[in-house]
RNA sequence: GCCCAGAUAGCUCAGUCGGUAGAGCAGCGGUUUCGUAAACCGCAGGUCGCAGGUUCAAGUCCUGUUCUGGGCUCCA
């Protein structure tokens, strides 16, 4: 969730902003009349409402928002004032430690006055309720509109965002100006479950979880195993067209190789645990068992392709150097953040290492935000995303851990691709903290049907590792330097980026992308033969085509064609069969349209060549 | 990992006060079926996530556990 900044809003915005801030207070007042005792965190307004967190005196369950609701209606009926005081620091710290006994709101005051220097802090009141904050508030509660708003969920969430800190409960609401909008909302929240990938994986048939198999180790059906494959196919081809060489690693590596690059210790908890290889020794007295070697699940490419380029001496004239691979990655992400394919322990990444000189960097960045350009342009992704160049933050505490301690490094690669971004004239937001140890990055963020933001793609420059596994390469003047390397996955991982485009498409994929392309209906059992005959002549061009054989009628069939999502279904009865044609009727249009078969063939033919979003 | 909530047939869900399990769709069988979103009849399908406990009796109550969902942290 993104909190709205109040600074730079609209009116409208800005009226907004204060309904939904108010609306927060309101509903800390309904909560300390059901729960006395409680404490309070923060209450902030977010894109589609509010939230306020609490330490509650007693747990509270999703069958009470009703009622909390309800006793909102009751205040927001009772018309109080909201009215602001200002208080001097240490006055205002009396009254939150003393008499509001509110301890995270008084480490808060108290980071305010000391860090942010604030001389004053403001409070607002409105009956009995009483909040530091900064407003601005409504000046009425009878201002609010008791209809646009509703409790949406109990979540948990750690004061500050810190999981060393106690965790809060977060009440989240929507919250607009009209009940139209709300209802608008809600809506629109329903519509999006429907595309949910975890719906749509399930009734598409595109990939099963099993227990059995193991939390966040997606089984990939065959349907989802076709939408791989042909994501891959694309991949290779516009790679093999960027001057790419593909590789093959295992996916286990000796443990020492992680200690080398860095990732370990600082990755191990994003890590399988380790297996061990163990040897018996006979000793004096008995057996001792002795762990001999080490394998980790690779959670990554990069130490493995390293290697490779390490496996020869290297010359500047071998630069740039692309070694490409869909690579399968475990990592041992937390069993709280798994989520469909969207966040999986086990993944296959669009991954390559390009390694280049210095003064190619520019250049290498620049073709690989080019290809991930073509791959969106191909896949239809115009506007539901957004490119993030994500940059260390040196101020952060706990930087020293997160980031390699080269500051010129990082400035000097950030420079490089913030030129790089705007000579391509890609937009970007720049975001401190979000960089990876070694580097900074350009991410791609798409949001899912749940609002939740996730990264699809990633283009990383890594100054660091190279020199960590001591890389190098033979320059012009016979002297051996470290490469500089680019990670990218343009295609993410097939995991998420999959639960991308069944989300983007609705499930209902192009051509190219469809498991099942084309299905044949014969009207009636007698032009079984003719449409057997039509879907051997697609199969034989490589086209998955069906026929549908089944006994339901004819209405039944295409209903499940519809709802299976089929991009293409022919109907073939005697018409057809005289002369030779079929008759075509496109996923999601109830329109027909005849022609000879060589035609549709021809069409289709070209539409899955171009990769086309629909049929010529 | 943590907080909250769930888990009943392949899917979506019902199951009252604790009295021994139900529907629709899908599947299977049969009948029917010649033109664009659900023909008709029948059959089968369940250790009610798992393990304990309370009880004469547990899908229902209690405890533990596994998994899922919404969040937080983390992240492709």
């Amino acid at each position: 969730m993104e909190d709205a900044s109040h600074n730079d809003l609209s009116a409208e915005e800005a009226e907004l902003y204060r309904i939904r801030h108010s609306l927060a207070h309101v509903l800390a007042q309904a909560v300390l009349e059901l729960r006395p005792g409680t404490t309070l965190g923060f209450g902030p307004p977010i894109a589609d409402g509010f939230y306020y967190d609490f330490v509650l005196s007693e747990p509270l369950t999703e069958a009470e928002l009703p009622e909390l609701e309800k006793k909102m209606k009751h205040i927001i009926k009772r018309g109080q004032k909201f009215e602001r005081e200002d208080l001097p620091a240490q006055e205002a710290f009396r009254l939150i430690g003393e008499d509001m006994q509110e301890p995270y709101k008084l480490e808060y005051a108290r980071e305010l006055v000391e860090k942010n220097g604030l001389e004053t802090l403001s409070f607002y009141k409105n009956g009995p309720f009483l909040d530091m904050c900064e407003g601005p508030h409504v000046d009425s509660t009878r201002q609010l509109p008791a209809g646009a708003f509703k409790l949406r969920s109990i979540a948990g969430a750690y004061w500050r965002g810190n999981s060393d800190n106690v965790q809060m409960t977060r009440i989240y609401a929507w919250a607009y100006k009209t009940p139209e909008e709300l209802q608008a909302r809600i809506k629109e929240h329903k519509l999006a479950l429907a595309n949910d990938h975890k719906k749509l994986g399930r009734d598409l048939d595109i990939f099963h979880i099993d227990d059995e198999i193991g939390k966040g180790l997606p089984l990939w059906l065959p349907n989802g195993t076709v939408i791989r494959d042909e994501l891959e196919k694309l991949a290779r081809e516009l790679e093999f067209k960027d001057g790419y060489e593909r590789v093959v690693t295992p996916q286990l590596a000796k443990v020492g190789l992680y200690y080398r690059t860095g990732h370990l210790p600082y990755y191990a908890n994003g890590m399988f645990p380790f297996l061990e290889l163990k040897e018996r020794h006979e000793v004096e007295g008995g057996e001792v068992e002795e762990v001999v070697e080490q394998y980790a699940l690779k959670p990554m490419n990069c130490p493995h392709h390293h290697k490779i380029f390490a496996a020869r001496p290297r010359s500047y004239r071998d630069l740039p150097l692309r070694l490409a691979e869909y690579g399968n990655c475990y990592r041992y992400e937390e069993s709280g953040a798994l989520s469909g394919l969207l966040r999986v322990r086990g993944m296959c990444m669009n991954d390559a290492h390009i390694y280049c000189t210095e003064e190619q960097i520019g250049d290498e960045f620049k073709k690989v935000m080019d290809l991930h350009r073509r791959v969106y342009e191909i896949l239809g992704l115009q506007d539901n995303y957004w490119m993030r160049l994500s940059t260390w933050d040196p101020d952060d505490p706990k930087g020293k851990d997160k980031y390699v301690d080269m500051p010129e490094a990082w400035e000097a690669s950030t420079r490089h691709i913030r030129a790089a971004m705007d000579e391509i004239g890609m937009p970007y937001r720049e975001v401190k903290g979000e960089g990876a140890f070694y580097g900074p990055k350009i991410d791609v963020q798409f949001r899912t049907v749940t609002g939740r933001e996730e990264t699809a793609s990633t283009n990383q420059l890594d100054f660091c590792v190279p020199a960590r596994l001591g890389l190098v390469y033979t320059n012009a003047n016979d002297e051996e330097v470290h490469p500089w390397v680019l990670h990218r996955a343009p295609l993410g991982t097939h995991e998420r980026f999959v639960a991308f485009l069944i989300e983007h498409y609705g499930g209902a994929f192009p051509t190219w992308l469809a498991p099942e392309q084309v299905r044949v209906m014969p009207v009636a059992a007698p032009f079984a033969g003719y449409a057997q005959k039509l879907v051997d002549e697609l199969r034989s061009d490589f086209v998955r085509a069906r026929p549908d054989l089944s006994a339901d009628t004819l209405n039944k069939r295409i209903r499940t064609a519809q709802t299976s999502k089929i991009p293409n279904t022919l109907v073939v009865g005697e018409r057809e069969e005289q002369d030779g044609s079929v008759t075509l009727r496109r996923y999601g249009s109830r329109e027909q349209e005849s022609m000879p078969f060589e035609e549709f063939r021809a069409r289709l033919r070209k539409a899955i060549a171009t990769r086309a979003m629909v049929l010529d």
